[in-house]
DNA sequence: GCCGTTTTCGGCCCGACTGTTTTCAGTCG
């Protein structure tokens, strides 16, 4: 078939990755393959007409989009490839590229093996270091030979990323092993769990302690360490048993907020505040904000002092990815963000009339006992019989016992609703006078998830015109870590949810936080409303929701565009006001 | 590669740690 679109946008993202990684491995200059690595994060999250901008070459005034990547860009755009990316791929073969994701190898001792050992794939890495060839090299030795091994069993074994809260119990169980031992003063988890990333490869303790050499003693002995990687003064890494790398640091208590913002990163952010505090004749590190030529820091008490300093507002950590906040924190818009008890009802829970392990009234006792005051029921609907979905009749015989719970609950309302399959044509999957019954209607893709594009994108659009649709449960399908989301033009959707006044779920089943917070700013942008919702499958699972609440601040979602953080009324009229009732 | 009202060339954030070296390059975050 003949296809009268050039590549999209994320396809062009992707060609800007690989050929970054590429620059890497022959180019002498690394901030070239920086630039490009840069360049795609900015065009990822640009949120204007890209195409607009490509076709009337308005590209290079984009902030890091100059000529050479504009040309890039729009030659992919038109012929659907670029010549430089294809040249790297000719040059350098894929294996070559994949070793640079072992740990301890960069790109300059890929290349010395790649160019002096012939080694184009990690088996024949592995099999050069076991044979000492590796050893022999210049620059190398026995030891990085066994580094290598060591690293390449570690990317075969777990692959190195980790759920958020998985990463959270981890923190929280080394945080409690380090208090059982020599006196701590200050102990913070720092990095990208601090900043709330939907998945987490390593965690960053932070510690001020009198006697920094037994702290680190101490921790190199937690049970769950597997190997020491690095012990220093003031760095100890070490990797635990279940693959996890932490970082332990250990500062004085007068460097503890400037390593606070350090470690807590994104890497993105603190190249920006580095950058903005040598504008001011200041140097900023881990230790403190230095005057040009003194040695003696500018005393900040906090992270507040340290960003007053910079000119800036404060910014949540949420937020510190360099998608704008500093842009914000300058002109003082940093926006208010979403708290957990903001949040007044749970919606999106499934029951044992479908594939739920709660019973109804189990899973409505207890939304009440955890002080919410309402729950928003979403059994299956009748197409997913994999999951027991609910016929008209079994919807009838539900709302019976809805009606008659809730005169048994004082003070909670709890309200019919259904996650309705959105069928292969787009369709919803009740009659309307079924669909009349619910008070709303989540509507979800659970199957065809393989449609191209611009399918896909027909059928969630045709999903989104029924007057009956109140949220679009989980967008994209994504499971962190296990599977990519569908092919979806979600602009798109984002523009005419808002146009109609349907909300786009925040999913916040930890495996899924979807829709992506990366699209935080374009959805506040155009006015989209979200729900944060657990999609609970049971009891304990109620509780996700605190994710989807982080997502919600990363992307810095308007509170007042949160429809679950309204009362019970609230929510109501939303949904009365979507069906034009 | 990108950027610039001190610059169109020469910068591009900064430091800890390791391993292979006799003073430093590479990697990492």
């Amino acid at each position: 078939m003949e296809s009268s679109r050039g590549p999209s946008k994320g396809q062009i993202v992707r060609a800007l990755i690989e050929t970054a990684d590429l620059e890497e491995v022959v180019s002498d200059n690394p901030f070239r393959s920086r630039a490009f690595r840069a360049a795609a994060r900015t065009i990822d999250a640009w949120s204007g007409d890209f195409a607009r901008a490509v076709e009337s070459g308005e590209l290079t005034s984009i902030q890091g989009i100059g000529k050479g990547i504009a040309d890039f860009v729009t030659e992919m755009w038109t012929t659907g490839a670029s010549a430089r990316h294809e040249e790297l791929r000719e040059l350098v073969p894929p294996g070559v590229r994949r070793m640079l994701d072992v740990p301890g190898l960069g790109p300059k001792k890929v290349r010395t093996l790649w160019r002096e050992l012939k080694i184009e794939s990690i088996d024949a890495l592995k099999e050069a270091c076991s044979e000492g060839r590796v050893a022999k090299l210049k620059g190398f030795g026995k030891k990085t030979a066994e580094n290598i091994l060591a690293g390449i069993g570690y990317l075969e074994s777990v692959g190195g990323r980790y759920l958020l809260p998985e990463a959270e119990a981890v923190a929280s169980q080394i945080c409690e092993y380090l208090r059982s031992g020599p006196p701590i003063e200050k102990l913070e988890v720092a990095g990208s769990l601090r900043r709330r990333r939907e998945t987490v490869r390593d965690l960053d303790v932070l510690a001020v302690t009198s006697d920094p050499q037994a702290l680190s003693d101490h921790f190199i002995h937690f049970t769950e360490v597997e190997t020491v990687i690095a012990q220093g003064d003031t760095k100890t890494s070490v990797r635990l048993v279940n693959g996890m790398a932490v970082d332990l640091r250990i500062v004085k208590r007068s460097q503890f907020p400037f390593a606070l913002v350090y470690f807590t990163g994104s890497k993105e952010h603190n190249v920006r505040l580095r950058s903005r505090a040598k504008d001011r004749g200041l140097k900023l590190n881990e230790y403190g904000l230095f005057p040009e030529g003194s040695a003696r820091s500018k005393r900040c008490a906090d992270e507040k002092a340290i960003y007053r300093a910079l000119d800036l507002d404060w910014i949540p950590p949420e937020l510190r990815e360099d998608l704008g906040e500093i842009e914000a924190a300058e002109q003082g818009a940093v926006p208010r963000l979403l708290e957990a008890r903001e949040i007044q009802g749970i919606v999106h829970a499934h029951t044992t009339w479908s594939d739920g392990k709660a019973t109804l009234e189990d899973l409505a006792r207890a939304v009440k006992a955890a002080g919410y005051s309402y729950l928003g029921i979403s059994d299956h609907s009748q197409s997913a019989f994999y999951a027991g979905g609910l016929d008209p009749d079994r919807v009838r015989a539900q709302h019976e016992e809805i009606d008659r719970l809730s005169e048994e609950l004082e003070g909670f309302r709890i309200f019919k609703g259904i996650e309705s399959d959105i069928r292969a044509d787009g369709s919803l999957d009740y009659s309307d006078d079924v669909l009349e019954s619910f008070d709303f209607v989540i509507a979800s893709l659970h199957s065809h998830f393989h449609l191209p594009e611009e399918e896909q994108t027909a059928r969630v659009l045709r999903a989104l015109e029924s007057p009956y649709t109140t949220i679009l449960g989980h967008a994209t399908t994504r499971l962190l870590l296990r599977r990519e989301g569908v092919e979806l033009d979600l602009d798109r959707v984002l523009v005419r949810a808002a146009e109609l006044g349907v909300a786009i779920e925040i999913n916040a089943n930890p495996y899924r936080l979807d829709i992506d917070w990366r699209y935080g700013p374009r959805a506040r942008e155009l006015g989209v409303y979200t729900s944060i919702n657990p999609d609970a499958h049971s009891l304990p699972e109620i509780g996700y929701v605190r994710f989807g609440v982080d997502m919600a601040r990363k992307a810095g979602w308007p509170p007042d565009r949160v429809i679950n953080t309204y009362d019970a009324a609230g929510f109501e009229a939303f949904c009365k006001r979507r069906r034009g009732a």
